[in-house]
DNA sequence: CCCCAACTGACATAAACCTGTCAGTTGCGT
DNA sequence: ACGCAACTGACAGGTTTATGTCAGTTGGGG
């Protein structure tokens, strides 16, 4: 095997995010221990994620590398928009991801590429009532992501609050307000929440499945429907 | 020379995005031309997007290069939002981008981290009074980012229409509405425009430098004394 | 104190890679 | 039809890199 497949090999043992000993993988790969202790030098010193330690083994701690990519200029200007806008119109967690992206991104740019010293010509102001929501969405892109069930207590335009049980699908972003599609157990039919609206929200250990006419392609078919 | 040192060298003279022989490139490196072919098949194989053409000779087509970024999931997901948002709240060319841009970031994820069937859990939909600006966004970003006087014809809140030349420093993006931060020429002021308002706009040949008193540090440096 | 596995340098040997040369082709524009 | 430069395969010779072995170290946990 080629020095360059076997590197490649090694990367994909180790995306998995679990620890591996250098021994095991060069049986794995037919080599000795010192030619992947060689490897794992390599691969590091390209900047692959991956940490080793005595007495353990080998662990990737960042799951998710994106390859080199090749941006237009447009499609550059593209993403410090999009990361901008993250960077204001959403809930901490994602904001600060966004800041550290933006910033990994304009620190391997070439110099002739990088922010100009007035910035990207772009700013972003959210609204007073998008960010009202904020304090529930980190709950409800894990709740979405592991389909878990969700406990809200709910005030409506009139007033009313309600409590009932949700099945998050889809998260909008209208630029004022930020809203959830869900299927609602209480009322046994889709609705659509105003986030900021949401009074407290607790995330069950519930899962629930794909169901025939309770999911978000069934909402979406619904609403081309009409 | 070792190999990979001349292949830097080689990219290093690509970037200028201009066409480049085969012959020339060989002359300065102190290598034959058969070499040169060698690299520049190397270099195509590993996703550098250039192309040759007989008769003529090699040029780089698309000039910026992110190398490899390890992210966390939650920059995923920022990276994801952002890109829905402009593929949604902006002018067709940065939409397009922005479209393409998160058609490449998909296709190069592995599998398991790759967008669910369902999607990511995010939809976008932007203000009709945002996407009435749009038309004016392309020529704009192209005004600040090669800092050229533009004329507009705007249209105020009473209905009054003026003529007027301007500096552009700055777009924001408030969610219902985009605006355009400039020095008006015309009222030797700073002015802020709803872009939407903007009836016609002509990017001159005119540059503007950095003038003390008139750019967007100034602005800024005003509203937050303000 | 012992165990675990990462981590390192030095050396001899083997394997892989790179280069230049040569002769040839291909496609496009004039 | 010609000129231009990309593009290709084959070959011989030279250079560089990789590998396994060996003996040793380091740090953390039990």
């Amino acid at each position: 095997m080629r020095r360059t497949d076997r590197l490649f090999e090694l990367i994909q043992i180790l995306r998995d995010g679990r620890l591996h000993k250098g021994a095991d993988m060069a049986e794995r790969l037919g080599v000795s221990l010192r030619t992947i202790y060689r490897d794992m030098d390599t691969l590091i010193a390209s900047g692959l994620p991956v940490e080793g330690e005595r007495g353990l083994g080998y662990m990737m701690t960042a799951p998710i590398t994106l390859p080199p990519l090749n941006l237009s200029l447009t499609e550059l200007e593209a993403l410090h928009l999009g990361l901008a806008v993250v960077s204001k119109a959403a809930d901490d967690e994602l904001k600060a991801a966004a800041q550290t992206l933006s910033q990994k991104v304009d620190a391997v740019l070439p110099e002739d590429r990088a922010a100009p010293a007035s910035g990207w010509g772009f700013a972003v102001y959210p609204f007073a009532e998008a960010a009202r929501g904020f304090v529930h969405m980190a709950p409800l892109r894990a709740a979405i992501r592991s389909r878990r069930k969700v406990e809200i207590a709910y005030a409506a335009l009139d007033g009313e609050e309600t409590k009932r049980t949700i099945r998050p699908l889809q998260m909008e972003y209208w630029g004022r307000v930020w809203t959830l599609t869900s299927w609602c157990e209480l009322r046994q039919d889709f609705r659509v929440f105003r986030v900021d609206r949401i009074k407290t929200l607790d995330v069950t250990f519930d899962n629930f499945e794909e169901e025939p006419g309770k999911t978000l392609a069934d909402y979406l078919d619904r609403a081309d429907a009409e």
